[in-house]
RNA sequence: GCUCCCUUCGUCUAGUGGUCCAGGACACUGCCCUCUCAAGGCGGGAACACGAGUUCGAACCUCGUAGGGAGCACCA
């Protein structure tokens, strides 16, 4: 039996970290053993579902690359299902109509609460078989077993027993007219044929209740593997206070989609000592049976390591695309400067994010009309500033062909010219070129600048160094 | 209150009774390399929550304790 595995976010909001981690497995899993992952929109809530937040929760996943090959299925385009199956279980004698108002309800939880007892509907309606009636206050309730209990192997947790009478009647539609979550999803995973339910360990409690009602409609259960869930850097649970929210700012932030995912499966996970997982190894290794039990907290170096480490490792044809749409976001035209591939080759050792490249990559895009006083202050006055500069500028007027190795060159022979290691050529040049103290290696500075635009810094360094 | 879950360096983790006075990675830090900054190389400090028990032997098994978390909705 091929493996069936579905994302199922409901769409309050963005796709966040602990989402996105949760689909990342699903996905995982199901590829792993070639099987389907299914994606399922839990918008029963209208009051605070919107299109909006659909709209994101789907771009997260594309930007990631999470692809699914069901859905996405609504809830809401569903109703008149979850109603036939819970009028199926009343005629059955499994559910029943309950009649009590919300005041009734919280009494009867006060007064338990008051025993020490678990706050819990009583079963007044259960086995009173009266006549059906037409009331505002009219719900059905799902008859859960008296007696026994409730086993199942979570595939991340464990065994886990519970017994049955922790669990109350609970409600399978509302007097709205709307099905509950646990009756939808136990429906939907029913019908879609969800054969593995992954799905953070919040709903650990609920699955024996789901289970339940599996029975009751004499469906197979399906396994269930609850993921731990990710922590805040405080230890608290992650919120908007945590910086980032939804997973696009982080592509805003400047990190690679690979990236985020590598950091995203290592959280709860690992193979041996490996750090770094390209998507088809990750595939080919995750185990949802490997998956840790505890949370674990969101490390945002972390992160940006492992973004690094694909910046620089990456083709930089690859990285261009999303270097170009940053240099954008920045404000800065690419056509205004030098090729983006360049750059990257340049800066791709010395910036964690793209956003942080877009910005040290500003320098050749736009011209320079900043200095920094502490290196015109250290740089432009020694004894060998104005030498150097002369002979740098000498040396690249005469060159033939522009590219890196030939700037290099000239650079080193200018060094030469004048007596001086490159240590006293360098520094006057960059502060020229950058008007800061701190850039690519000096060759690549320099190049990046184009010839003119190089000769034109040089000549107003060297005029401010006479004056 | 009740039920369930969790607990190895600051963080992510390896580890499934002996090969662990606990390994890797991020972060921190020393040195090297060096035209700056990085990147890289070589080092360093840093953890089995606690207490009993089982065993010749426990990070690994059992039981308690403490701490953390989740849930107990006509919200998902």
């Amino acid at each position: 039996m091929t493996v069936r595995t579905r994302f199922a976010p409901s769409p309050t909001g963005f796709l966040h970290i602990g989402g996105a981690r949760t689909a990342l497995y699903c996905w995982l899993e199901a590829r792993h053993r070639g099987g389907q992952f299914i994606l399922r929109i839990e918008d029963t809530d209208r009051e605070r579902s919107t299109q909006e937040a659909v709209q994101a929760i789907l771009d997260g996943m594309s930007w990631l690359g999470l692809d699914h090959d069901e859905g996405p299925f609504y809830q809401t385009l569903r109703m008149d299902r979850y109603r036939q199956v819970a009028e199926d279980l009343l005629k059955a004698g499994k559910a029943y109509y309950a009649y009590e108002t919300r005041e009734e309800i919280d009494a009867m939880r006060a007064e338990a609460m008051e025993k020490g007892l678990k706050p819990r509907y009583n079963g007044y309606y259960r086995d009173r078989n009266e006549p059906h009636r037409d009331d505002p206050n009219r719900v059905i309730r799902f008859k859960n077993p008296a007696s026994g209990s409730v086993v199942f192997d979570d595939k991340v947790k464990g065994r886990i027993e519970w017994s049955n009478d922790e669990l109350d009647d609970l409600v399978l539609f509302r007097s709205d007219g709307y099905p509950t979550y646990n009756f939808a999803v136990v429906v939907d995973d029913i019908d879609m044929r969800i054969n593995e339910v992954i799905r953070g360990d919040d709903h650990v409690n609920n699955t024996p209740r789901q289970i339940n009602v599996y029975h009751a409609l004499g469906a197979e259960v399906p396994v269930f593997a609850h993921l731990p869930m990710i922590l805040g850097p405080d230890g608290q649970k992650l919120s908007k206070r945590h910086g980032a929210v939804g997973v696009m700012q982080y592509r805003d932030d400047g990190f690679l989609p690979h990236a985020l995912l590598n950091y995203l499966v290592r959280l709860g996970w690992s193979h041996g000592d490996q750090e770094i997982f390209s998507r088809e190894q990750m595939i080919e290794l995750f185990d949802i049976g490997d998956v840790n039990r505890a949370a674990s907290r969101f490390d945002l170096e972390k992160l940006s390591w492992i973004n690094q480490q694909y910046i620089k490792t990456d083709d930089p044809l690859e990285i261009v695309p999303h270097f170009i749409w940053h240099l954008r976001a920045a404000g800065i035209d690419p056509e205004q400067g030098p090729d983006p591939v360049d750059v990257v080759v340049a800066l791709r050792e010395r910036a964690q994010t793209l956003k942080e490249m877009a910005e040290k990559a500003r320098v050749w895009y736009a011209p320079l009309r900043d200095y920094d006083a502490a290196a015109v202050a250290k740089h432009f006055t020694s004894a060998t500033a104005l030498p150097a500069l002369n002979a740098v500028r000498s040396q690249l007027d005469a060159m033939e062909e522009w590219n890196v190795e030939a700037v290099h060159a000239a650079i080193a022979a200018a060094a030469e010219s004048i007596g001086e290691g490159m240590g006293k050529v360098a520094q006057p040049l960059r502060v020229a070129i950058t008007g800061t103290q701190v850039s690519p290696s000096i060759d690549h500075t320099v190049f990046l600048a184009g010839r003119d635009e190089a000769l034109r810094r040089i000549d107003a360094a060297i005029e401010r160094a006479q004056g």
